[in-house]
DNA sequence: AAGTGGTCTAGACCACACC
DNA sequence: GTGTGGTCTAGACCACTTC
């Protein structure tokens, strides 16, 4: 039998339903079943409609209690964390970067304690200045774990970036992120040719490989800058 | 026949081959009726598994040309975007909140320009301060389109956030969300109980239902906020 | 115990991209 | 034209939850 409906349009018909409040916060809808007759659709289309609304959060779904609209619904966004070469391309300039420190040393505790490493390890630290044409776009200060990627020690990194090699090489890892504002230290406000308490947009990120720590990284965004997606 | 694979397990027995690189990235991997023999199980069950997977930017999948391990993949952060009072409650503190300002003016070109209305159309403004705990957490300035949500003139705002009344009665919108971060003007640092120029993050958020705007709201959170998610 | 969603099957047709 | 993924079907069994 030929589709009268595809999942999309099904979808579709019950965000209206929900938006315009035909059905109604914590109201039970109708069970799969019922909407696959309705809808002269086989139970699967329809549980490919509803499945990504529960996951979207828009409805709750528990087996024998039945499908609801979520009382709450938790809006979802998402954001697109490229590689910074092309986060800098897309916005249609140049990206060039500069290693401003390379060094081993015994990482302080703040960094240990946010990856879970003993006090003391030593660890690769860099500090790279990001341009996007000839403007400081991005301060990244990166701690990595050698014993996760010992190969990271024989990277050039005048040629490819820390961040770019780690994706290319270690990639798949799972993470933390937060974002927040600070005041631009002197040395951040230096660095980005920014003042000093100048508001910075940060991002801190903290990436592992199964349960091994990988790498720490501080992303200070020249100011001005945003952050943009969409609902 | 009873399965000896589920979609979970194939996804995961894949997401181990590019980790470690079995399959590289730009590289052509078996077509999903090849799976299908190899995993004994049916192609759906493959579909199911690798949708998932290009859905997040980790493979590239075209009719005909088959599906590559993405050359440049990128990470995806979700974020939850609850309703303000859920957020607080959620960080283990009581919500209360005090409306400042209430008042209906023309808007300001900023604004109608953001939702594209007419310059100095009449806007519902509102600034609310909302409290975790007895410490000020989110300094809220609002405006909200009466056209598309007239109902909003009747509601009594000490009883319910307009956050909370819109997420409730105008649900499903879309809209941007940009992030970024500011100095604290002098209004808002005596708002917040924070330092002039101190660092805040900020959120600006626009909505529309279909293609009526609904409300701009821009959100400056408290010294010391962070906004957090996993990878 | 019984009802509901979660998943899987085997097959089919279609849409798109490459030829 | 041809090959690949995208989708749909009709049926089945299972897992979880509530009763």
């Amino acid at each position: 039998m030929k589709p009268n409906h595809s999942w999309q349009s099904i979808q579709a018909e019950i965000i209206r339903r929900i938006s315009e409040r035909i059905w109604v916060p914590g109201e039970l809808v109708p069970k799969e079943t019922d909407l696959a007759k309705e809808f002269a659709v086989s139970r699967g289309t329809i549980n490919r409609a509803m499945r990504e609304l529960a996951n979207a959060g828009l409805i709750d779904r528990k087996r024998k209690a039945g499908t609801r609209v979520a009382l709450n619904p938790v809006r979802k966004a998402t954001l697109d964390i490229p590689v910074i070469r092309l986060d800098v391309e897309n916005r249609g300039v140049s990206h060039k970067h500069m290693v401003l420190m390379q060094k081993i040393v015994p990482a302080p505790a703040l960094i240990t304690g946010k990856l879970g490493l003993a006090t003391g390890t030593r660890m690769l630290h860099l500090r790279t200045l990001h341009f996007a044409g000839n403007q400081p776009f991005l301060y990244e200060k990166r701690w990595v774990n050698q014993t996760a990627v010992p190969d990271i020690l024989d990277v050039d990194f005048s040629q490819i970036s820390a961040n770019e090699w780690l994706v290319q090489n270690a990639p798949l890892t799972t993470g933390d992120i937060s974002f927040s504002a600070t005041n631009a230290s002197k040395d951040e406000a230096e660095t980005l040719g920014a003042k000093i308490g100048e508001a910075l947009f940060l991002i801190d990120r903290s990436t592992w490989i199964g349960t091994m720590a990988v790498t720490n990284a501080r992303l200070a965004y020249a100011p001005g800058f945003q952050m943009h997606t969409s609902l």
